[in-house]
DNA sequence: ATTATGTATGAACATGTGTTCATACGTCGT
DNA sequence: ACGACGTATGAACACATGTTCATACATAAT
């Protein structure tokens, strides 16, 4: 059976093993997981999440808000659309963003509870 | 006064920009924020978490549910360690690492919302 | 003391990724 | 059609970071 090297020791707590393994999400979900927070790991993109709480800006705006270049800024946006936490919406020359997803606003402040310590 | 290069256009909504700005954090603030979903950003990390709800398991146990090597396993704990989301208790030659921070299973529930879309 | 097991750590390496630069695309006004 | 402004995108570059390898440290047994 496919098993890797264990502690020799037969100390080693084999029900637990078997538990957390068992409780384990398979590698997919947790991979995702894990793309979901790195998605806001992210100095930039986190500061252009927590620019369009409640409001709706466009590209040049953010920008100036999260004090990065337009380049920078659009490149991050698309990385925001791709995980669908963004939407936006064009209006003449401008394109206007918003968020599209309901729970990021828990998430975060879920996050900074645990900042508080 | 300090104002980075905006749309020339005076359509950009300089009320929002404004607001925007104000509730944005402060960039420590922000910065922490960010390192927070860091850690749980990366698979290997995360499994380790994931394997220590509810358990305390040693480091070559651990090894073996998250299907690491015994090093990175090491190092990651570290990381873990550094940033206050476990803690170890030595017994003989094993060390036994458990959860340190509570709000951790309640962040990654509600990611998990997330992912279900 | 010496050996064996479990864990920790530093260096090297490979990889992923965020920014900048240059440029292309789209829309509006003239 | 042409130019100006806002936005998008690809390539290159710099940098951060996760893994492996080798090795050191710690503890227990002989």
């Amino acid at each position: 059976m496919l098993s890797v090297e264990v502690c020799e020791t037969e100390g080693a707590d084999a029900a637990a093993v078997e538990l957390a393994k068992a409780v384990m999400p398979p590698d997919d979900q947790v991979v995702a997981l894990a793309d979901s927070f790195k998605i806001l790991s992210e100095p930039t993109r986190l500061r252009l999440v927590l620019a369009l709480i409640g409001r709706e800006l466009c590209v040049c705006d953010l920008g100036e808000v999260v004090g990065a270049s337009q380049s920078a800024v659009s490149h991050q946006l698309r990385v925001l659309r791709n995980h669908r936490l963004v939407k936006h919406r064009r209006e003449g020359k401008k394109a206007f963003y918003s968020l599209d997803d309901a729970h990021i606003e828990k998430l975060i402040a879920q996050a900074a509870e645990h900042i508080a310590e």
